[in-house]
DNA sequence: GCTTGATATGTAAGCTCTTACATGTCAAGC
DNA sequence: GCTTGACATGTAAGAGCTTACATATCAAGC
């Protein structure tokens, strides 16, 4: 379901597009919130045209079939967005890897959190590249990446400095 | 993956338990990092057990069966904590329904942000019921999320702000 | 005109996860 | 002794996602 709603957001955002586009813009801007590749969008764009959510618009070289997105389609995706309520479903590797952590022994859990940490650092200088403020689409949930990352880098420098005083008592 | 690493941590940190037990521990434990019901573990196990990670220690009433990590699972687990690079992959359908916010209209957009505060204020209530501080299993993880669900829950007083100010110019 | 690399669109196999169904045991209360 | 509800273990269908493969076009440089 959430990467149809993801699909109809975009092409609502920013008009009709290709399956090409629209998986560009999945790695360029709901990237950090969503993902799919074009083996996935491909295939669910046929499966959204049959169901009347979007259709398409016309037909250019390469087989390139731009879409839009229909009336009912808007509408599912209102819908969606003011009805639906979030699941809490959330599959981390990193929040595994830190629940894990007291599995380690002191050098190891230190070089998994630092690890983590410049994971953490290089997903929020990600975010920070981006068009900040403004009217931006995104820009809600980029603000929350950012505070969630700053969140993240802030409990691996904790971490790392509990680490130090346990092994060092 | 991920699912056999989490069973894996939670044998090895809590001791030998049945597919029950560990979906129990699933939900009180790793559950804001990972998820899994009993439909996914019980065959999970049957096959960690045909690989040689885990082996049934003893069996109970009920057709219980008791696993425990063997040494050959204990040594996967160190390896994948210690060297697997996590997988940024994250999907977030409260991220998401952030990230299409200015799709909807003023009020629309207040509500659906009032629950998803409402949603980040539970999860934090949720971890905050859990045993803090002190030498508990999951610790790390569990600070983490408390720091991410606060950074959460103050993006959406702070979106709520900007939206009120918005519709009154 | 030919090669090369970026652009662009697709299919298929296999793994992961969810939802729905199916079954049987044990303890407590009647 | 029977019912009921919590405990406990499983299977199966189908949806969702990843990885690998397959192909064809266009632009630029040789």
């Amino acid at each position: 379901m959430s990467l149809r709603i993801a699909l109809l957001g975009l092409l609502e955002a920013k008009g009709p597009a290709s399956g090409y586009d629209l998986a560009k813009s999945f790695e360029h801007s709901v990237n950090h919130v969503w993902q799919a590749g074009h083996t996935q969008i491909y295939p669910e764009l046929v499966k959204m045209a049959a169901d009347g959510l979007v259709a398409v618009e016309s037909e250019g070289a390469r087989g390139r079939k731009i879409y839009a997105i229909t009336a009912d389609g808007a509408r599912q995706l209102r819908d969606w967005l003011v009805e639906h309520q979030p699941s809490g479903t959330i599959r981390s590797e990193t929040a595994l890897q830190a629940f894990l952590l007291p599995l380690l022994d002191g050098d190891d859990a230190v070089q998994v959190v630092e690890r983590l940490r410049a994971f953490f650092a290089s997903r929020l200088a990600d975010l920070e590249c981006k068009p900040h403020e403004g009217p931006g689409f995104g820009r809600y949930a980029l603000k929350l990446g950012l505070a969630q990352s700053r969140a993240s880098l802030a409990w691996a420098d904790e971490t790392l400095a509990d680490l130090k005083t346990r092994s060092t008592p």
